[in-house]
DNA sequence: GTGAAAGCGCTAACAT
DNA sequence: ATGTTAGCGCTTTCAC
């Protein structure tokens, strides 16, 4: 890494403004009571010289960071293949920015990996974290939770947090899903499937709840288990068009998994929505628009689940319970 | 933000270990020289305490961060909107973790930001810094030459960086749109169109020139401008179709408008491929393996990429030129 | 080989 | 209102 020029220090500013240290500090960092023509010397000297301070130095004595951690945990591909991802990153970075704070971004894949950032949290480099995609049964949140770091996590965690519970932003999966099937039951449909996401997924578990809160004790064979995947998609819909042929609408757990049912009902020849009406969920552009015909779904707005996630964080609104921001059908001509 | 319990520091340890700092010091970075039953005690002190060096504080001395900045500018939403930005992302990531590095990501979206990168930059809190989605006369280039520190684009620039060129990694825009023509060709067909990226960006202006170096001069009019979104390709594609009715091939600059194109010529009753042979550009899945035909497209390896660009950047292998990987072109369905 | 001591650049009491 | 001073926790000469 070549070497960088010497920067100015808070020293050699005061020198140059005629004043001690403690004067620049104060002026540098917005603190009242340092009157105006030793202020405006100060500022000057500090434009002169590209002043800019040292975020160790600072950090040091401090104790903060302005920085938080944003930790994905996905050892699958799956991510990598929605844009999902980057709509919340983007929600939190504009939030962060706000706020002067940094986006430190810790990808995880294995085991090794959460050793790292078990030693990075614990190392307090960051002021707090943010958390994604866990699995049930991921050995993240408990390392987490030793590194004793205020946490917001993205999507209902599957375990309580014990005493307080835990900080989390979801959307608000089991009533996205019960409007779903309730669309799909107004449009006279009688036999509705569901395909669910993974189902070591919280996203997924309260999804099929909802899909079970408005159908009751349907025939179980109407439901059939995915993974959050196209390829899931059309095996859970060829499944499913084997148990019951009569079938006239599928919930999909997701956009993507619709994509796929749209193809094996195509290739099965069954029209969409005329045969067979298909809602997926998350209303992922493009796939929703791209989609033949363009899917019906249920949206939820990332962009600002990842807003809402970094400000409780900041605002130490990350008081441990959950924030449930709500959904919105959005008609296509999928169904 | 709740307060940390405070973390055992190097004194601490010394004090159990019945060393000086300057010993526990030595062990901790693993520099030799420290006997064995010395170092072993450290250790064990180390564990007992939980330590975990004070990043801060080593910084301080040391002026360096092991962290790198990932600058992501895109005003537009279009990086959201495809996986491609994910999959440069984890390319880095990966990269990074294994030198023991922390990414720091910066997203950028109007001038605002750009001084406040600027400003981040030039504050000392990373060690290098990897850059993207520059549009041409993006002024981000000049505020991080500014800060000077090493940096590598990802994605050939379109300026010549001064003296000694500039660092970057790209795909091999131009051969990958002559191996995607000489295809068409090799096909049989014999007007083949292109529609363009969006043409303020270099691989946009690359795949043109690759286009045209087999094409030669051919009839301007098969050329049509798009950028790079669905709905681009969607215009660009009926202007083709109006200007040129004849025309037997196209090749869109990325998936993302060939599937808009697709979609326009099965409108227009054009059978792909035996009317219409279409290629793309990214393999970008699930878009690629999901269109009706499935597509034949350009494969770059977007992960490699990331990697790349993190590796020179750490080994200071930040040699100011370019690196050039090679792309693959992926037959499907549709040419 | 190991320890003592001098800072790195900054903030925050405490004086004045 | 401004300056003086004592560290923050670590690395790194420099002695021993």
């Amino acid at each position: 890494m070549t070497d960088t020029v010497p920067r100015p220090t808070l020293e050699a500013v005061a020198a140059r403004a005629g004043v001690s240290r403690a004067t620049v500090s104060r002026v540098v960092n917005g603190s009242d009571g340092v009157r105006e023509p030793l202020a405006e010397r100060v500022r000057r000297a500090v434009d002169e010289l590209g002043y800019v301070p040292n975020q160790a130095a600072r950090s040091l004595v401090t104790k903060r960071h302005d920085a938080i951690a944003v930790i994905v945990a996905e050892p699958e591909t799956r991510v990598f293949a929605d844009p999902f991802f980057a709509r919340q990153l983007r929600g939190i970075s504009k939030e962060l920015t706000a706020h002067d704070n940094q986006l430190v971004l810790l990808l995880t894949e294995d085991r090794d990996d959460h050793a790292r950032v078990g030693r990075y949290l614990a190392g307090g480099h960051v002021d707090g974290a943010l958390v994604f995609s866990l699995h049930i049964d991921d050995p993240l949140p408990q390392l987490i939770q030793r590194a004793g770091l205020p946490t917001v996590y993205g999507g209902r965690p599957d375990w309580n947090g014990g005493q307080g519970g835990v900080a989390y932003v979801d959307s608000d999966n089991r009533g996205g899903a019960r409007d779903a099937v309730r669309h799909l039951l107004g449009l006279g449909r009688e036999r509705v499937a569901h395909i669910t996401g993974a189902l070591d997924q919280t996203a997924a578990v309260d999804r099929l709840d909802g899909f079970r809160d408005v159908m009751g004790g349907a025939d179980p064979l109407l439901v059939a288990e995915g993974d959050f995947t196209p390829g899931g998609g059309e095996r859970a819909m060829r499944l499913l068009l084997e148990r019951c042929p009569s079938l006239d609408a599928v919930f999909a757990a997701n956009d993507l998994m619709a994509a796929g049912a749209l193809r094996v009902l195509r290739e099965h020849g069954r029209r969409v929505p005329d045969d067979v009406a298909v809602v997926g969920f998350d209303d992922m552009l493009p796939i929703a628009e791209q989609t033949d015909p363009p899917l019906t779904t249920v949206r939820q707005d990332i962009e600002e689940m990842g807003r809402l996630m970094a400000r409780r964080l900041l605002n130490d609104g990350a008081e441990p319970d959950g924030l449930i921001l709500p959904t919105m059908l959005v008609r296509r001509a999928s169904a």
